[in-house]
DNA sequence: ATTGAATTGAAAATATACTAACAAACTGGT
DNA sequence: ACCAGTTTGTTAGTATATTTTCAATTCAAT
C-alpha cells in the first residue's frame, strides 16, 4: 500500500503524471483529426461534439445540459450553439418547463451533416483502433472514467 | 480478427470512440486543475508545460523543439515563450548552430516557479492516482502512447 | 559553389474555451 | 406567499491553439 508522499511522486503518482502528458498530446491530435474529418461538411470538432451530444440522447437538450455532458462551460456551448443555429445545423425550441432555457434540436441539415461525418468516422475509428486489443482499450477507458469522476467530485 | 468495417464501428472502433470522448473531458479537467495549481505562482497550465519540457531535457531548447515535444505548433509555443520571457520565467540565448532559432533557457525565477509548483503537484498527483492500480495506470499510458504514435505517423 | 527543400521566425485571422459578473427565472423550504 | 439559493442567459475579457502566409535561414544533394 503506497503512502501519499508529500515530497515526491509515489510510483502511481508518477504514472498518473506521465498519463497526463499523454492525454494532452492525444487531445490535440484528436482535435486536429476531428477538424479535418468534419471540415468538408462545414463543421469542426467542437460543433460535431454538440450534435453528437444531442443525437446520443435522442431528445432536445438545453445549453447547460449539453455542457455538462461534454464537460464544457455553458458559456462556451452557448457560443457554439448560437453559431450553429445561424448556420442551420440546430434550432431553438420553446421549453414549457423553463421560460429562459430553450431546448436545442438538430435540424434536418444537422442530421445530414452528422450522418455524413459518421460515414467517415467509422472507418477512421476502426483503423485507429486496429493495433490495440479491445480489452486494453476498454481498460484504458475505465481508468480515464475513474479519473474524470474523481476530478469532477473534488 | 475483426474486420475494418466501413459502415459501422467494430467493437474496437466503438471502444476507441468512447475513449476519445473521455480524453476530451479529462483534458479539460486537467487544464482547469493545472491552472488552479499554477496560478499562485503566476503561471498557467500552458506555461507550466513549457517550463516542464525544458526542465525535463536538462538543456536549452528551440521553440520548435518544445512544440514537437509537447505536440503543439511552434507558433503557439512562440507566443507562450515570448510572454514568459517578458515575465522573466525564461530567457533567450544565442544559438551558434542557427542564427534565427534562439535557444530558450529557464531563468532562476522560472526554476523557482517550477520547484514551487512541483511541491504542490506531488501530493495532488499522488492523491489523484490513489484509487487506481498502478498497473492499470501504466497500461492506460501504454494504450494512449500507442494511439499518439499511430496518429503522429498517419 | 549553387540550387531546391526543409526549417524557422513573424504576423494575422480564426476557433476554442475559461472566468467573472449581472440580471432573469426557477426551486425548495418555511 | 415569501425568501434564499440555484440555474440560466448574456456579455465581456482573456488565454490557448491552429492555420495560413511570407521572408530569412539552414541543410543537403549535386
Amino acid at each position: 500500500m503506497p503512502k501519499t508522499d508529500k515530497f515526491s511522486h509515489t510510483p502511481s503518482g508518477a504514472a498518473f503524471t506521465e498519463l497526463l502528458l499523454e492525454v494532452f498530446k492525444l487531445n490535440g491530435l484528436l482535435l486536429t483529426e476531428g477538424d479535418k474529418l468534419t471540415k468538408p461538411f462545414g463543421l469542426t470538432s467542437a460543433r460535431w461534439k454538440v450534435l453528437g451530444a444531442i443525437a446520443e440522447t435522442n431528445q432536445p437538450l438545453t445549453v447547460p445540459q449539453i455542457g455538462r455532458r461534454m464537460g464544457l462551460t455553458r458559456q462556451n456551448v452557448q457560443r457554439l450553439v448560437d453559431a450553429m443555429a445561424d448556420e442551420g445545423s440546430v434550432e431553438y425550441q420553446e421549453n414549457q418547463d423553463h421560460k429562459r432555457a430553450k431546448l436545442i434540436c438538430i435540424t434536418k441539415k444537422g442530421q445530414q451533416q452528422l450522418t455524413a461525418i459518421m460515414q467517415k468516422q467509422f472507418p477512421w475509428a476502426n483503423r485507429c483502433a486496429k493495433g490495440v486489443k479491445q480489452s486494453d482499450l476498454k481498460q484504458a477507458l475505465n481508468v480515464l472514467r475513474t479519473l474524470v469522476t474523481h476530478l469532477e467530485e473534488n
